[in-house]
DNA sequence: GTATATTGTTTATGCAATAAACAGTTTGGA
DNA sequence: TCCAAACTGTTTATTGCATAAACAATATAC
């Protein structure tokens, strides 16, 4: 015998995971009960901010309660596993403002801001990337940005089918490239944290591995040093990156052509 | 006093990381103690199949250990760390052939190839995706895969770094790709592992929770169930992939034209 | 033949996630 | 008003992990 209440939305919130459900606000504060000395938002930003400082592998619920004055048992009263953390801890720093307004009909530059939020996410929040992804995203940050993308896509006459195709291909690209753009930064500052590696670090061996039998095409790259972006001037993730973009938006504009626009692709 | 020898390799493998000196070749065979009951590929492939049924979770140095009938700090004497193994395992995985020959002047094709080589192993190996990337490729069949692709851009008029630039691109077009194929299989089976979800199995928790005020571009969507692929039709992650790889691809032969053709940029 | 390099093993350390039991705290309903 | 239920944060314990250290056995180089 159950109260009527909010039946349906009690259905929603037991058949989702935990923490997805704590993301959408439907995970109810207890009445009864000492008062609480924490809240999953504390717990959330204490996290971040470890993460922030000294990587994701030195979030560990200990580490965190003991950064609150707390113990690590304390914080299972609030969050139910360590994955919901990190899942909250995703939707956490996902929380990021878009202009309001894009020039109207430069969806161009909407997609170009699309991807350069999401990559300032992996660069402000390096361990971002090592989260790895569960499943396609459901919590609300996550779909205020697919919303957000869908605001740009207004005028294409192409299915929903399409347009979250598109999205897709945004939103990978981005990660790809915040990922990128992490192990540049990383490269740069050098002796960050042992066991890393880029390239760079290793033209030299490069140089005496690569072969022109075993590999005849990369091998010239090698030598004049482009592989491993010797050159300062172009040593550059953020060129790599635009002009990774520009490609898939060109990509994007001829398919468009051909569906909707005046004459067609022949 | 050294032998005079091979001092440059010794140089190269000295300075870089063990796991990746393996697998050049250039860690030899100790020489003297008894003989060894066990070696690097037995261990490597005992670590795949283990990863290959169960996840890389389930690859612990003493899982593996034991599946070999040895206890697990036996193989602390074949690789220094398991952070080398799972190297190893990656660098195993990508041993594919390349067909040697495309349609000599088909660029397209060639990278069709390339970007379904890479997602081909994301779907034997899904635990491939887990490894986190740890920097630029420099083993020796992460660069064939580079090397092939490099095979294709013969007739490009650009320079090594937009070269690069584009395998980039398509590198991590594939890896993402490939880790949607993999949800998208996994989700198909339904119940495998815990803990994985697909928006597929909460079509219906979405739907009470997009709201038009709150997702005014994301709720029809939705609602008409093209967000989570409900038509089976229209579910399948192969469309997704390869609409998206024709659009990069589109967007790299405009650039070409733009800058191969008839006149120059500037 | 012996010193030495190397083997696989046992034992031990430290850290992690998290289950279980516990004593104190607040509140809704009697 | 009072008590049972629902909670709190803690202590303790379990289990699994990577890996360091010490060990006796073994094969080779000189």
């Amino acid at each position: 015998m159950q109260k009527e209440g909010n039946k349906e939305l009690d259905n929603v919130s037991e058949n989702l995971p935990h923490g997805v459900a704590i993301t959408w606000g439907l995970v109810k504060e207890p009445q009864r009960g000492p008062k609480r000395e924490l809240s999953i938002p504390m717990i959330v930003d204490a996290a971040i901010a470890i993460a922030d400082r000294d990587g994701l592998s030195a979030v560990s619920m200990s580490r965190v309660a003991g950064s609150l004055g707390h113990t690590a048992m304390s914080l299972y009263r609030y969050i139910p596993s360590k994955d919901d953390l990190l899942l909250l801890m995703q939707e956490a720093v996902s929380n990021v403002a878009f202009p309001p307004k894009v020039g109207a009909d430069d969806w161009r530059e909407h997609m170009r801001i699309f991807v350069w939020s999401t990559t300032r996410i992996y660069r402000d929040h390096p361990w971002f990337a090592d989260i790895p992804i569960s499943g396609a995203p459901i919590t609300p940050n996550s779909l205020r940005f697919v919303d957000w993308a869908l605001g740009g896509m207004k005028t294409f006459r192409v299915s929903g089918y399409v347009k979250m195709s598109i999205i897709l291909l945004l939103s990978n690209y981005a990660r790809a490239s915040g990922i990128l753009q992490r192990d540049m930064d990383r490269a740069f500052q050098s002796g960050t944290t042992p066991g890393e590696f880029s390239a760079f670090d290793y033209s030299a061996a490069l140089k005496q591995l690569v072969t022109p039998e075993r590999f005849p095409n990369l091998y010239p790259i090698v030598m004049a040093g482009e592989y491993t972006g010797e050159n300062e001037e172009y040593n550059d993730a953020g060129n790599d990156i635009e002009f990774g973009l520009e490609r898939i938006l060109d990509g994007i504009e001829q398919y468009l052509h051909g569906n909707e626009g005046g004459e067609p692709e022949e």
